[in-house]
DNA sequence: ATGGTGGACGTTCCA
């Protein structure tokens, strides 16, 4: 099986591109983040077209998750258990529904939309953090209460754990993805148990998956590494191969973020 | 070209 996570900033925006590269890179499973649309308004035709289903959830212009996939879509829910909502009328709760969890072909598969943070010191970089530690203590018990399902955490994370996930340390020192406190709820989630399975396939310094649109960015290698797949050990056990197609990033009507795809074993 | 780009929405906010 072949899983694939994309924030694909704007589905409609770029569904041609996304289905392209869907068979093109022959995957089976794709979670999108950043689909920037309603319910309503995801394009799932094409998709279906292909021959996979499609589950979506987005309320607002900026969120929105999504899971494609060609071998089955069993238990799809919306949000963790425990998962904090910002704001108070039901719009902007549901707006939160950063995560979305399903059941493919054996592999459970969340499509996660960590939240941005905005700037250090912001309610949105506090919620960051709270939305982190959230993820972490339900992830956690995922794992424990049944360790023999492969779980992936796949997404955009908005963290760049490692100061070798940052093109330059120096312009981005006091700024989100980078901060102590964010890297500690990020390497927390991979202490419960949830590896880096790409990693190991793609070392570095200088493996981005984020490339901003200004200042040719992408040109001059200036990006961070912020797009990951954390796989629990029945998860990772079966990875044999993984890579960020950066190709993707590439010309006109490119989505900022690459494709990050795995390979796991049957 | 002197703060850059791109998307959705609506004449601005978000990433």
């Amino acid at each position: 099986m072949r899983l694939a996570t994309w924030n694909v900033n704007s589905i409609r925006a770029r569904v041609d591109r996304v289905t392209d590269w869907l068979q093109r890179a022959d995957i089976d499973v794709l979670a999108m983040q950043e689909t920037k649309c309603s319910d309503q308004q995801f394009p799932t035709m094409p998709f279906a077209a292909l021959g996979y289903d499609v589950v979506h959830c987005g309320f607002n212009q900026w969120n929105g998750v999504a899971i494609a996939s060609r071998v089955g879509i069993d238990d799809a829910q919306v949000g963790f258990d425990g998962q904090p909502t910002w704001g108070d009328t039901d719009v902007e709760a549901a707006a939160e529904a950063r995560a979305l969890g399903a059941t493919c072909a054996g592999v459970r598969v969340w499509s996660l939309y960590v939240p941005n943070g905005r700037f250090v010191g912001s309610p949105h970089y506090a919620y960051k953090l709270e939305w982190l530690a959230a993820l972490r203590e339900t992830a956690q018990r995922w794992v424990t209460d049944d360790p023999a399902l492969p779980i992936a955490m796949v997404g955009d994370w908005n963290i760049a754990p490692t100061d070798d996930d940052v093109w330059s340390v120096e312009a981005y020192r006091d700024s989100t993805h980078v901060t102590p406190p964010e890297r500690d709820a990020f390497r927390a989630i991979v202490n419960a148990g949830y590896a880096d399975v790409v990693r190991p396939f793609t070392p570095g310094p200088g493996v981005y998956t984020y490339w901003d649109y200004t200042r040719l960015a992408f040109q001059k290698r200036r990006g961070m590494r912020i797009d990951f797949i954390l796989g629990s050990p029945a998860f990772a056990d079966r990875v044999t191969h993984a890579e960020i197609d950066r190709e993707e990033r590439k010309g006109k009507g490119a989505s900022d973020h690459a494709p990050v795809v795995v390979d796991l074993s049957d």
